[in-house]
DNA sequence: TTAATCGTAGATATTATTTATCCACGATTA
DNA sequence: TAATCGTGGATAAATAATATCTACGATTAA
């Protein structure tokens, strides 16, 4: 059972757009350089992000990235699924039909209980998920420490515009 | 996010072993027949499951596996833990340190709230996994239906005993 | 005692998936 | 019109999962 890497750097990509002010975007390399990460890699699932309308994209010059909903619409589950896909993590091969001494099929009309009792779990965590915003991360950034991820965000996007107007 | 294929046979095996009568065992080789999947492969989880006390081993001539505690005491989390380890499947790196304009270092002071947040999310999958036993599975599918995971698994047991007469 | 059977452990191959990179393309705007 | 950006697909490299094999030690039925 993993998570992959992506995960944490949409999470992070989509937390520091929520701190651009009015019609700010930031770049896929700006992105990637904030988060010392590869662009190219990133562009993935910033792709996946705006597919998945989490994220809108700016073309042209001074384009980019920034957010389609507000912080508190967008969910920690909705990044999840739209990097990770939508595929449960647990799959059953239905190995209870593969052995020599077959049972009467009628014995298969209902799903495998197994397979229930994990899916139930795997409800559990993406309740769990669906109950957390981006707002939510953020509030308790900024509840107990002055320098937040938005913040942040705000201070390399002027950065970055600085490194354009040169 | 994936759960190995090794998950989906430990609990089966570990449901078929629970219709054993008492002092019956099942080799290696025959819970992978029953299951239709390599034996050499399964052998692997099997030996995971024994380390961490789920099942143990009766070696020698007619030796094999059965359960090492009552299906009422072994939680799919158990044996989701003892197959794929223990570690979280959302692993934070840090990527909030990495970027080109550090923050103050009392900043991370504080643990991130998106692993926080993600962690909350895996313990509430986790709780899940662990409120259900082999027992409740079982009870479950005999409730309904007359061909139950244990009754298979005393057929089977017979048919390899047969075998082994010969 | 002996030979068969079983599990243990580690090494190793094979396959699949993830991660990462690259390039040609179309859209937009200074 | 030229620069900049995102899109999308192809592809390579790295990593992990899956599967197999071999030698070994323990146990027990004959």
């Amino acid at each position: 059972m993993k998570l992959g890497d992506g995960v944490e750097q949409s999470i992070h990509c989509t937390a520091a757009l929520s701190g651009l002010s009015a019609g700010g975007v930031l770049s896929a390399a700006a992105l990637a350089e904030f988060h010392g990460v590869s662009t190219s890699y990133l562009l993935k699932h910033l792709q996946a992000l705006s597919g998945a309308g989490i994220l809108e994209t700016v073309p042209g010059p001074k384009g980019g990235y920034r957010l389609a909903k507000r912080p508190e619409d967008i969910s920690l589950l909705d990044i999840v699924l739209a990097v990770e896909g939508p595929a449960p993590a647990f799959r059953c091969s239905e190995i209870r039909q593969r052995g020599p001494n077959p049972l009467p099929q009628r014995y298969f009309t209902k799903p495998c209980q197994i397979t229930a009792a994990m899916l139930r779990a795997e409800r559990a965590y993406r309740a769990e998920l669906a109950s957390t915003s981006i707002a939510d991360i953020l509030a308790e950034l900024s509840a107990d420490d002055d320098g937040g991820i938005a913040a942040r965000g705000c201070a390399f996007m002027e950065l970055h515009e600085r490194k354009a107007a040169r």
